[in-house]
DNA sequence: ATACGACTTAAACCATGGTTTAAGTCAACA
DNA sequence: TGTTGACTTAAACCATGGTTTAAGTCGTAT
């Protein structure tokens, strides 16, 4: 099974190593090995929990609610129907915000069409 | 012309008056009135101005963005290039981050549909 | 006349989400 | 063998975006 240096997880995300650094102290990465110095070794499973965080990241959840979600992931099988329900309420906050993104994109579209128009004036 | 206390100017658009107040001192809300008692008093104008910095918090454009448009604004038509210009990022950048939410709103669709298969045997 | 509610200010306070710093450890290569 | 580069930690630091507090001033209804 392959292992991942933090440089390397980090470069597989594109994001700062202190930012891992700082995810595992919050909890949202845990069981994360060491080897014989003590640097950090992600497994091809962490890899893929991270991947999860960074997508509940992406969708703007907060740490905290990340960190539950991960505390339920860890105590296995008899959450399942939480972060079901998690995911569904997630799902419809970012639905939320998305639509909210899209209606405001149209007032940023209307100044672009009226300053277009006035700009010929200069 | 009619004038809006910060309460209903607060009420119009569901923000709280702090915020307001915070807007103001940010340099969000030039050049707004007082009443005899030192109370603000929103012009219609004013109440148009507030709609669009809202429009701009709402896709994320950061408070100093949003003073460099309104400072532009008052500035007058001299800068309406640099607004068009700055509205034609922004609004790049607003379709980025709905793309990258849009994105990830798939991989919630996921953990969504496998939680729900497994939610049968619990 | 007075008490209430709405407003004012400046300044302190807070949460969130990291980033940076300082001091140190270790492996591998010249 | 020594020095370089990648890593470690804890703690300090930072930016952003407000919110809250304290103390005070008005206008109006009782």
């Amino acid at each position: 099974m392959k292992y991942y240096s933090i440089s390397e997880a980090a470069a597989q995300f594109n994001i700062p190593e202190s930012t891992l650094r700082y995810y595992e102290k919050k909890g949202l990465l845990p069981l994360i090995e060491r080897d014989g110095a003590g640097r950090r070794l992600f497994s091809e499973d962490q890899m893929a929990l991270l991947g999860t965080v960074i997508c509940l990241k992406n969708t703007n959840m907060p740490i905290s609610g990340i960190r539950q979600y991960i505390d339920w992931v860890i105590e296995g099988d008899s959450t399942i129907a939480l972060r079901l329900e998690m995911m569904q309420n997630h799902k419809q906050a970012v639905m939320a915000e998305i639509s909210l993104m899209t209606e405001s994109l149209e007032g940023i579209d209307y100044k672009i069409s009226r300053y277009t128009e006035r700009i010929q004036d200069y």
